[in-house]
DNA sequence: GCACCGCGTTAAGACGTGTTAATCCATCGC
DNA sequence: GCGATGGATTAACACGTCTTAACGCGGTGC
């Protein structure tokens, strides 16, 4: 019955009539939100959602007796994003659903949102994520190179003086005779690829730093 | 039939028929401008907006009802760029599509403002790039032949002094007996092509310092 | 003419950076 | 605890670039 109201309102449903192949639905990946009677063969609906949280942190709606405060307790500690009391009219699940689904695409936007990314021709860096990308391809950096190629991406086509790229990258001031970050820069120099030209896209300025090539 | 005359016009277009899909598709990152219907099947023209909006700034064009300026005010107070009243000739709206793609375009020019070289007769110079070309073919530049080249390069048909040549491509004010300007312009001078009349492209303004010929 | 100055040119030495390998350090699973 | 692992740092050497020094030459003022 539900299935039929939620399918005529616009959501794409599954249905399955066990704990564990429930569970199994839930973890595919194919779907945003998991329903769950607590009353079913098998896993009951505890067990089932706590089978979920092992391996997502998918949203997760509990069907419960109504006014059974306890379940419904139980389950938002265990990790349910919200109840339903039974028998609910499809109307309320309908709109608990999109609530709960609306308030995660909102933070999946505000989390795109940071991932704006530094653009340095063909490379691109998202900071939130630490991940760079070279051409498209992904990049594999360590953490301190990931720092240094971010900082220098912030001044695309101009030099950062190694004392900056040292306190801004690596939080430290550059002491005399301290070479760490030539030899990161070598690194990152050989994960990246060469500019059409082939010199390298980080250009040694003599003295004042290293330099992002923009192109 | 928009899609048809777009597509001869010479755009890659991608059909949706409703606001979801349309958005997924915006969102995809393969396109570069949005148009949308205000009347769709599933999310309306305006929820398509705004949910393309969480995500992405790319230009969006609105198709609205001729007249109802209610609609063109609602879509552009949420953030799409321009509105065509429909019906409308597909010449209009391949036309807006060019103002709004060729702006899009400055900008992302501008913020590369790398792009713009100073020139001094055949001689290139990118300082971003840190590149340098004469007559076409590309020069081997070390990163302070390099500064020096840009300074003359920035004050071309005028002398500049030494002292000012140390301090804005060296960074280190002149001192007595210090003949590293000299050296290094010798060694430009062997890099670049002569003047048509066999003169060097850098000339010495006695007790004055080198200037940058410009023709 | 002569001493001096400014610059051209060259070469040797000093210096900064590239590169590689060894060492140190933190983390993790047992 | 232990060793294993991976990354950061240090050390050492190689190399290219910059600077310094030296000499040459033309111009200038005495």
């Amino acid at each position: 019955m539900l299935r039929d109201y939620l399918e005529r309102d616009g959501f794409a449903v599954r249905c399955e009539y066990d704990g564990l192949s429930g569970a199994d639905a839930a973890l595919s990946g194919h779907y945003d939100i998991a329903v769950l009677d607590v009353m079913m063969p098998g896993l009951d609906g505890f067990q089932t959602l706590a089978r979920i949280r092992t391996a997502s942190t998918m949203p997760i709606i509990m069907l419960t007796a109504r006014g059974d405060d306890a379940d419904r307790i139980a389950g938002l500690e265990h990790g349910a994003d919200d109840y339903v009391p039974k028998p609910c009219s499809p109307r309320e699940l309908a709109a608990r659903l999109r609530v709960i689904l609306k308030r995660l695409q909102k933070q999946a936007a505000s989390d795109t949102q940071a991932a704006q990314p530094l653009i340095a021709g063909t490379l691109k860096l998202w900071p939130t994520l630490r991940r760079a990308e070279d051409n498209g391809t992904p990049m594999e950096l360590t953490s301190t190179e990931f720092g240094l190629l971010e900082v220098l991406a912030r001044h695309v086509g101009h030099p950062v003086s190694k004392a900056d790229l040292s306190t801004e990258a690596i939080g430290r001031p550059l002491t005399r005779f301290d070479r760490s970050i030539d030899v990161h820069i070598h690194s990152i120099r050989n994960k990246l690829k060469p500019l059409p030209d082939g010199r390298s896209r980080i250009q040694t300025v003599i003295r004042k730093g290293y330099q992002l090539i923009s192109g």
